[in-house]
DNA sequence: TATGTATACACCGTGTACACAAAATGGTAA
DNA sequence: TTACCATTTTGTGTACACGGTGTATACATA
C-alpha cells in the first residue's frame, strides 16, 4: 500500500523542462502509466512520492492528478490524495454496452466522411498494430489497437463523438490487455485471435475506403462482440466472473 | 476585454470554507455562470481577479479551471490564462447528431431498467420543469430540462452512457437557451413551443414508466428533431447562420 | 517631413516552488 | 474501546521566475 507508482519509470531526462510544460509531461507520463497497468489499479498515489521521483514541485503534480481524475483514471479522494481508478470488471457489461453503441456510430460516420488524409493515418496505425502482433507485445498491441480505432473516430469528423470514443478507448486499455495477453491453452489460441483481429481489422478499414457505411457499422459491431466473447472466455477459464483486477 | 466575470455573483458567503472544499465550491460557481451565460463566451478568466472576486488564493482558482477545462467549459491557452470556451454554432449539427445517439440509448435503456426511485426523479424534475415554464424563467427553464433529462440517464444504469449524457447535457445548455427564451413573432410562438416540449416530456416519461423501449426511443429521437428544428427555425429568422454567440 | 517597419524594453500574467495550516493516520496509554 | 498526541499528508497562501504582450524608440523608405 505504500509502493506508489514503484514502476513508473524516473523522470528520464533530469534537465529542467521548459516553463508551462511540467504538468503536461507528467500528466502524459503518469496517463501511459495507468494505461499499461504499470501501476495497478486501485494504488495510492503520493504528492509527495511523485514529486520525488520525477523531480518537479507539488503544483504540476497535483495539477495533473486533476487532469487524470477528470479522465476517469484516477479518482481523488478529499483530503486523503489520489488513487489509480479501480477496473471494475462487475460492470463490464455496462462499458460493453457503450462501447459498442460509440464505436458503431464513429465508424459508420467515419465510412460517410473520411477524407484521404483520415484513410493514411487509419492505415498507418492499422500497421503499427499488425507489427506489434508479430513481436506478440500485448502493451504495443493495447496501445496501436487504440490508435487505430481512435483514428478512425478522427475521421468520424464530429468532435463530440471522437473525444468519447477516445475516453472509451482509453477507460478499455486497461481490460484490453485481457484479449491481447491471455494466451489460453484451449482450442482457440492467442495467435487464432489475433489474426481474427486483423483480419477484423481489414475489414473495417476497407468499408471506411470504400464509403460502405452500412457495412462498416455491421463489422464494428462484429468486432465489439470478438472483444466481448474473448475477454467473457478468460473470465470464465479462470473462473472468477466478479474480482477486480488487483485489489 | 478586461471586465472579466464582471457578473459573476460574489463570494457570497464571506466566511472562510472548509479545507478542501474552496476548488470544488468555486468550479460548481464558475460552471453555473458559464453554463447560465452570466459569463459570456470568449471571456476572458484571469487568475487576479478571479483571487480578488471570491476572496481565494491563487492554487484552488488554478485547479477550478483545470477541471473546468476538461468538461469543455473554458479553454487553457499555455502562458496566456484561460477563457470561457466559445460557443461555436458551425458544429452544431455535429452536435445534435452526437446528441440524438445518446439520447436515444440513454432513455430506451432507461425504459428497460428504470426503478420506481428513478421513476420519482424523473418525475420531480419534469414537475419542476413545468413549473418554470409557467413562469417563463429561461434560466430554471434550462436547467430543469437539463436535470430531467440527466435524471433519465441514470436511469440507464449505464454510468458510462449516463456520463457522456451529461456532458453533453451541458455543452448544450447555452445552446438549449435559445429555443427557451426566443419568442418569434411568427405563426409558433414560444408559449406554444413550451406547451409542445411538456408534452413530449410526458410521453416520453410515460414510455419509461411503461418499459416501452422501443416507444421511448422514437420519443427521444423526436425530442432531439423539436430541439434541432427550434433552433434552426431561430437562426433563420435572426438571419445570421454561421455566427458565434457574443464572440 | 511623414509614414511604415523592426527592435528593445518594461510591464503583467502565468508556471513553479515552497512555506504554513488543517486534516487524517497511526500508535500509545488509560 | 476511547482519548490523546506525534507524524504524515493534503489544502492553501504566497514569492519569485519566465514568457508573452504592448509600447516606445530608432531606422528605413517614400
Amino acid at each position: 500500500m505504500k509502493n506508489a507508482a514503484q514502476d513508473i519509470p524516473g523522470k528520464g531526462n533530469n534537465a529542467r523542462r521548459a516553463k508551462g510544460t511540467n504538468t503536461a509531461w507528467l500528466y502524459e507520463k503518469l496517463r501511459r502509466a495507468i494505461l499499461s497497468l504499470s501501476v495497478q489499479p486501485g494504488e495510492n498515489l503520493e504528492e509527495k512520492e511523485l514529486v520525488e521521483r520525477f523531480g518537479i514541485s507539488r503544483t504540476p503534480v497535483r495539477e495533473a492528478l486533476i487532469r487524470l481524475a477528470s479522465d476517469g483514471l484516477v479518482v481523488l479522494l478529499p483530503n486523503r490524495g489520489a488513487r489509480v481508478a479501480a477496473v471494475d470488471l462487475s460492470d463490464f457489461p455496462r462499458y460493453v454496452e457503450a462501447y459498442d453503441l460509440i464505436q458503431r456510430a464513429a465508424t459508420r460516420l467515419a465510412a460517410v466522411r473520411r477524407e484521404e488524409d483520415d484513410l493514411v493515418k487509419i492505415k498507418a496505425a492499422q500497421g503499427r498494430f499488425e507489427k506489434a502482433t508479430v513481436k506478440h507485445d500485448p502493451l504495443e498491441m493495447t496501445e496501436y489497437n487504440r490508435d487505430y480505432h481512435a483514428a478512425i473516430g478522427d475521421a468520424s469528423r464530429n468532435h463530440y463523438l471522437a473525444s468519447q470514443y477516445k475516453n472509451l478507448l482509453d477507460q478499455g486499455m486497461r481490460i484490453l490487455r485481457i484479449p491481447f495477453a491471455y494466451d489460453p491453452s484451449s482450442d482457440d489460441g492467442l495467435g487464432n485471435h489475433l489474426s481474427k483481429i486483423i483480419v477484423e481489422h481489414r475489414s473495417i478499414t476497407q468499408c471506411i475506403e470504400n464509403k460502405d457505411a452500412a457495412k462498416a457499422e455491421r463489422c464494428a459491431h462484429d468486432h465489439t462482440k470478438l472483444f466481448q466473447s474473448r475477454c467473457l472466455q478468460y473470465l470464465q477459464d479462470i473462473g472468477t466472473a466478479d474480482v477486480e483486477i488487483a485489489r
